[in-house]
DNA sequence: CACAGCCTACGAAAGTTTTCGTTGACACTA
DNA sequence: TAGTGTCAACGAAAACTTTCGTAGGCTGTG
């Protein structure tokens, strides 16, 4: 039996390391870093305390290679998405996905292959709603 | 011309009050901490303190009446749910609306009805786009 | 009047998040 | 070998969030 590892919600500084992990898959602290500081000034052990932390919560794991330390994400980008939205749409929308959907298409204009793609996915869970309820 | 009041992104404490304020509308902090009470144990002060906060960040506004401090919210619920939406996309999903909405389908499946108010949202998107492209 | 009840204001503790400086280890090189 | 550069570890400061205790004021009632 596997300890229930319980994963945080990152914050908003840790959500920025994990997106340059998913982009970049494992990477050491300096790779993160490098990423971060095109963006904006911050300092090496910034990060390295960042990843440290992150690891300390499970929010990633790291693997000694050589001299230097490798971390990865613990969940996939889907997955912690999928957390985040469904935190969101507990906290800020009451639950209703179609109100969370609509304000994500006031706020950003979604493209005309954004809408395809999306009517394709109403389109599966109507499928996978039948299959259910047969 | 009016002066840019920044109004910043809600804690997750606050945004519970927010809700209860939206819910209600204008509210003493009495109301809105019988209301949080029912949920959780909580300080009556607690609730105080945060609205006296989310007044100086700008998140509500207040006026005496008589004896108590009724408070509302700066922003309407739409915008605000627009504005942390719009946040979310930025910082996990790259700004792609329709990962968004996918994982928002993923996570609670939409009902039937929701399913067609999306539909109804999407066709009302590409009238809108049409409509500037012309 | 005294007291009980409700109000706001405020300070501060406790927890969390973000940041960086310092230290000591290891390795490469002039 | 002395110096330079990179690394992880750590402590701690600074900022922010959440919580509550205490104090002082006003209002009603016995």
């Amino acid at each position: 039996m596997t300890k229930k590892t319980v994963v945080p919600r990152p914050t908003d500084a840790e959500l920025s390391i994990l997106r340059v992990l998913w982009a970049r898959g494992a990477s050491t602290v300096r790779e993160v870093h490098d990423v971060l500081a095109e963006h904006r000034s911050l300092a090496y052990t910034t990060t390295l305390k960042l990843l440290q932390i992150m690891t300390a919560k499970g929010l990633t794991t790291r693997e000694a290679q050589g001299r230097v330390h490798r971390y990865r994400p613990s969940l996939a980008e889907n997955e912690t998405q999928r957390r985040l939205v469904g935190d969101l749409l507990e906290r800020a929308f009451g639950g209703s996905a179609s109100k969370l959907v609509m304000q994500a298409l006031a706020t950003r204009r979604a493209s005309p292959d954004e809408i395809k793609e999306i009517r394709r996915l109403l389109a599966d869970t109507e499928r996978a709603q039948e299959r259910d309820d047969a």
